[in-house]
DNA sequence: ATGGGGGCCTGCCGGC
DNA sequence: TGCCGGCAGGCCCCCA
């Protein structure tokens, strides 16, 4: 799914037609995503104001004037879709329905935010707002990455003794949150690090220059709209750029782009996803 | 407790 | 053209 840089992005695109506005109705064309839908989702969020949108790893929260928050998570092919907006002088139409279109917001102001997910990893509910992060899937996410909690004496802390390799660790939400499948890669490459290392294996000196790249990747990534994958979209419907600053992802057998090495991109599997690496620059 | 693998879904792409 | 296997940005759950 969109990781972190997605989801702030589209988080970003959402504002303006959803921050301060009442929702007028929302639409639920089915009984579940991954989960089922809470109770009556549809009538608990009619009329009631988005007073903030906030996120949390890959999460975005919706904090409502009924004192309850509403969770959205895109899963791998989750978007948010707006339309309706006024763009100058031309007011958009709402597009046809959409295959995948399983609920449908109308926004106070006339935006409509239509969430589309393909495969349906994605999830809603709706929770109390002082409780919200205790949500169970919210209870266990370690701290954000660009926030101060993440620094390197704490993951060094959380790598030590690990047995497990670096990159199953980073994507271990519990130990960082909102890393996905390629920031993790791009992170891994940026450092130098051979990603089938063992975490508790890490010297300080790499810990600390992993913490760094990682904060560096991401605000790179949200400074360019996040990555538009497999057509990945903005709320807005643009398309984020990141992906063609993408080192190692998806760059199998191509030249190792590491001014002086003449390595070859390669791609490992573990815990059954791909890993992208460069064997000769990755030690 | 920790680490690895299966499973959930649909769509797309390449090979035969 | 059609079918089939493999793959996809996530994450819970179960097993050893």
């Amino acid at each position: 799914m969109p990781e972190l840089p997605e989801v702030e992005t589209v988080r970003t695109g959402l504002l303006p037609v959803m921050e301060g506005k009442i929702i007028l109705s929302a639409q639920i064309n089915r009984p579940d995503l991954r989960w089922p839908f809470p109770e009556r989702m549809a009538e608990r969020l009619n009329g009631t104001r988005v007073l903030g949108l906030r996120r949390r790893s890959k999460y975005i929260l919706a904090d409502l004037s009924s004192q309850e928050t509403l969770l959205i998570h895109l899963g791998m092919s989750g978007r948010m879709l707006i339309s309706g907006t006024q763009i100058g002088q031309f007011h958009h139409a709402h597009p046809a329905p959409q295959k995948h279109d399983h609920v449908v917001f109308d926004m106070e102001g006339g935006a409509r935010v239509t969430f589309n997910d393909p495969r349906r990893f994605g999830a809603m509910d709706l929770i109390e707002t002082a409780r919200a992060e205790h949500h169970p899937l919210l209870a266990n996410l370690g701290p954000e990455p660009l926030g101060n909690a993440f620094h390197d004496t704490y993951l060094a802390a959380r790598l030590r003794d690990r047995r497990t390799p670096i990159k199953s660790a980073l994507l271990d939400q519990s130990i960082v949150a909102g890393l996905g499948n390629i920031y993790v890669c791009e992170a891994l490459y940026r450092a130098g690090i051979k990603p089938d290392r063992l975490a508790g294996q890490m010297t300080a000196t790499e810990v600390s220059r992993l913490t760094t790249i990682i904060r560096d990747v991401l605000t790179e990534a949200i400074d360019s709209g996040g990555s538009s994958l497999r057509d990945f979209r903005q709320a807005s419907g643009e398309l984020g750029y990141f992906q063609h600053s993408f080192q190692v992802y998806d760059r199998e057998d191509a030249p190792c782009l590491t001014p002086g090495c003449d390595g070859t991109i390669a791609r490992m599997v573990q815990s059954g996803r791909s890993t992208f690496y460069c064997p000769r620059c990755q030690q």
